[in-house]
DNA sequence: CACGGTAGGTTCATTCACCGAACCTTGTGG
DNA sequence: CCACAAGGTTCGGTGAATGAACCTACCGTG
């Protein structure tokens, strides 16, 4: 963990994995790489985050197998980072974290519901459909807006993330 | 958030939670609270965490309302920090962050391991008992040593988890 | 009553990460 | 030849984390 340093001194699963997924916007790089946000423009139009930040969070996540760096066209050259199966095994610590804050912090509207595809049953704290007693692959989540979020955003990212969608579905702004 | 700032412009209750509980050593705190750690000095000798930093985290998150600061004795006036019900709600979160890193950073042995108190078996990946088909709350989980645990290690605090043990309850060192 | 010990902090100087703005590089299209 | 876009790197200023030292009650002992 670059945030200082790591927590060496501590014999713990939870410890190591926040040595990886602790630092101040990680998280919610991991977020919208589930939104289907795929490139460095977009993370930095949605986050806000500063240039140089986003590219150590990138990389970093990259070294840690969270993320892969993949071409995705020639000329000129253009890279996209998507989730790996370690990353996508971080579903159920997002929604768990999404669920605690949308219950427990005063004045929380839900910004977006997440459902199982298949049955329209609303996820529970871990990512499970209630309905199905099934684990729901994030494949097989579609978010939905909330009544919570703001109708008509500023960035073309947000705007995009308006309309349903299946989670890692990749997204698509306003590029022709 | 006090980490440089808030997420200001993110409209997303996983960015709300994440300026309550992101911050370095946050969850960390929470995690020892889960084990039964009650007092200033025991977190301390847990974590080794700065002492300024410790009291600023114990304020923001009796502040937020994850924990109570208690008093339980007064002469001399002495408290503690207890988990509230929206500091226990965070326990899907702990157990899916655990969970995570015990499978996808290498090289980690489970550190514990955590069961139904009520049958034994070990919980599945959403906090359920699979033999029992229920959640367990956290007091009904018992906490035991894994494999990868050092087993003798320096502070009197990570001794007395050394033992099986339920979550919350209060943690006693060797204060006679 | 002086002394040492304990719990629970606060204060301080230093280091380090975050921040925002400016700049750079490569390639494309007009 | 110029403007533009994507995807960064560089830079100075600010603020938080760090570790050590210090502080304040209060207690038990000789």
């Amino acid at each position: 963990m670059a945030l200082g340093k790591d927590y060496a001194t501590q014999q713990c699963s939870i410890a190591r994995a926040l040595e990886v997924i602790g630092e101040r916007w990680t998280l919610l790089v991991v977020r919208d790489a589930f939104y289907g946000v795929r490139r460095y423009n977009d993370f930095l139009a949605h986050l806000g985050i500063p240039r140089a930040v986003l590219a150590g969070r990138l990389q970093a996540l990259t070294e840690a197998g969270v993320l892969v760096r993949r071409r995705y066209q020639e000329s000129p050259p253009r890279d996209e980072y998507v989730l790996t199966d370690s990353g996508k095994a971080l579903w159920p610590t997002l929604r768990s974290i999404g669920l605690w804050g949308r219950e427990h912090i005063t004045g929380t509207l839900p910004m977006r519901v997440f459902v199982h595809a298949a049955c329209g049953t609303e996820l529970g704290s871990y990512g499970q459909c209630p309905a199905c007693g099934t684990d729901v692959p994030p494949e097989d989540v579609e978010m939905r807006p909330g009544r919570g979020l703001d109708p008509d955003p500023a960035d073309p990212v947000s705007r995009a993330l308006l309309v349903p969608r299946r989670l890692l579905q990749p997204l698509e702004t306003d590029r022709v």
